[in-house]
DNA sequence: TGCCGGGATGACAACGTTGTCAAATTAGCA
DNA sequence: TGCTAATTTGACAACGTTGTCATCCCGGCA
């Protein structure tokens, strides 16, 4: 900027003046301040910039999601970028893996870097460490996953009525005996479907069979095992409602192996990409990562423009596609 | 960090010191100083220490990619943020979605921030507006497309070898009538492969008939009435090489659509998910997005660690995974 | 002519940190 | 005891920018 100066012939502050786009300097300066940043391909520096400044900001927000490479965060991701550009805002993004030392880390990172709002699908439970950012001014929105011990803006899926739905959607197709399968108990999400398929079971008057449920299943290797378990009792079930995209995926390659594809429904939370493509298409409750990211987004920046009304709580309902797999009799 | 030496009772060096575990401060001091900084819940601003230190280094580096939430490009930027992981570097992403326009402004928003390095897939086709970057010691990596009018480090796909690869299988099983989907020629992956579909075609002696030939075509839908034009030629094709994922699927669909898909053989390139769910399965040439991200992140921060060699231009093999649909005789 | 007001411009300090170098303290040794 | 060397600590400037305030210049008016 010093050299910018000199070779305008004018001082720092007009050249200031000239990149910040403030009034007050005359057209000739600023032509000439504007020729002179050309020609010595001057690189305004914001981190300089947004130390002096008064407000500080630096254009930057942070993303913390359970894994940038998985479909439904990435979408989620890819939204908030859409409504980050609007406004020149960069972000910074970084995976979790349901590490909560990793959350903590993270958060600090961003810290450091003077982020002006962070969105965040925890992993850990207990969130009270974020009250310092949260003094500092910065603010924070919650997706996916609800924040404990701290309130905060928040986007939710419906996961407690999506899994409702999606029982009551076997039931009504005669099914009485629907196997379950789901992620780790400790994450909020998998425990709240778990919970609407208990308590739609209730509302169907279907018991609850303890050997039907199997909890705390990771990856597709996994559910395709318990499946191949589940599929193997007498009397088996007739529907099978896998709480998670990799679950379904475990599911349907268990069913396909055994024959069964067309025999056993089968209901998935969340959408997988090419599910129509299958035969039979498998129905699913679908979320909507992309409303939940702008919605999440919307709400970051409603808050870095000064919004100081209570804590949002918004839930994004979900979809159910049925596509075949979920309408077969038993 | 003012507050904080005073609270110690130490001077800002001091404090500056502990914070950045610089060698000769008694372990007294140092524990005052850490207490202090709890105690105060001090944040270390990078922005100042970057702004001051001699090599001015923000820790963080910038990717620029087709659509983050591409799985193609999630995966490649996950792969990324694992090798920064290491060194405590975080991520700035951005998406261009073909715009070369956007490609300008983000390298110019990065730029700002002052990130050490930058990966980019790039969209533009001139690249010598990065020669700025360069000069000011910001190492740069392409991935997945080459630079032009530039010359840099580059990781990519072999995208004409791949394509080659996926003719001489479609040949090898008879086929002489073989059908040909491509992006936009403007793409230069794209481009290869079509060189590459041709060079094959020649090497096997088959003619080129540019009736079976569809190039400059995005996403599935266009893909998808394409195929069906295709399939309605007298003589049809008796195989479809579709040269990128989301033509892939259109192709599958427009093929189930007419109960085709044992009949005519297909094979894609790049992979997609849950193509060994289908019946029958997708055979297709993959590309590997992870190494690739690794690659280029190893290479930037090889740089970073001031590394003057030559430009690097790494070749990712592909490979062909045969799951039926590419084994379906004319 | 002299004075006033307003717009353009610049000098200087400050943002939060680290590099440089000097001062203070301690230890070691003759 | 007196001197040197090594170790610990701090004062101060500097990084690249912007906020504050003073200065300068010009036209308008009494």
């Amino acid at each position: 900027m010093r050299d910018v100066a000199a070779l305008a012939g004018v001082s720092l502050k007009t050249v200031s003046r000239v990149i910040n786009a403030e009034p007050g300097v005359s057209a000739e300066l600023a032509s000439r301040v504007g020729a002179a940043i050309d020609r010595l391909d001057y690189r305004h520096n914001l981190q300089a910039s947004s130390l002096r400044r008064v407000d500080g900001k630096s254009a930057t927000i942070g993303v913390i999601l359970e894994d940038i490479a998985n479909p439904f965060s990435s979408t989620l991701h890819r939204a908030i970028e859409n409504v980050a550009v609007k406004r020149g805002v960069l972000v910074l993004a970084g995976s979790l893996e349901e590490d909560e030392a990793r959350e903590r880390e993270l958060v600090s990172a961003f810290a450091s870097r003077r982020v002006d709002g962070l969105v965040i699908m925890p992993a850990s439970h207990d969130h009270s460490y974020l009250l310092n950012e949260r003094k500092a001014g910065t603010p924070l929105v919650f997706v996916d996953r609800p924040p404990a011990f701290l309130d905060a803006d928040t986007v939710l899926t419906d996961n407690l009525g999506g899994a409702r739905r999606g029982i009551q959607h076997l039931a009504a197709h005669g099914h009485r005996r629907i196997a379950y399968l789901g992620d780790l108990q400790s994450i909020m999400t998998a425990a709240l479907r778990y919970q609407g398929y208990r308590e739609e079971l209730d509302a169907q008057q279907l018991p609850l069979d303890p050997e039907l449920v199997r909890l705390d299943l990771r990856g597709i290797e996994r559910a395709e095992a318990e499946t191949t378990k589940l599929l193997a009792l007498r009397p088996a079930p007739t529907a099978i409602f896998a709480a998670q995209n990799l679950l379904t995926i475990g599911a349907c390659r268990a069913l396909r192996r055994l024959g069964l594809h067309h025999k056993v429904a089968l209901v998935g939370f969340d959408d997988i990409m090419l599910a129509d493509m299958l035969d039979p298409g498998i129905t699913v409750i679908a979320q909507d990562p992309a409303a939940m990211g702008t919605a999440a987004a919307e709400l970051l920046f409603r808050r870095l423009d000064g919004d100081r009304s209570p804590t949002a709580h918004q839930v994004i309902p979900t979809r159910l596609i049925a596509r075949g797999s979920g309408e077969i009799a038993p």
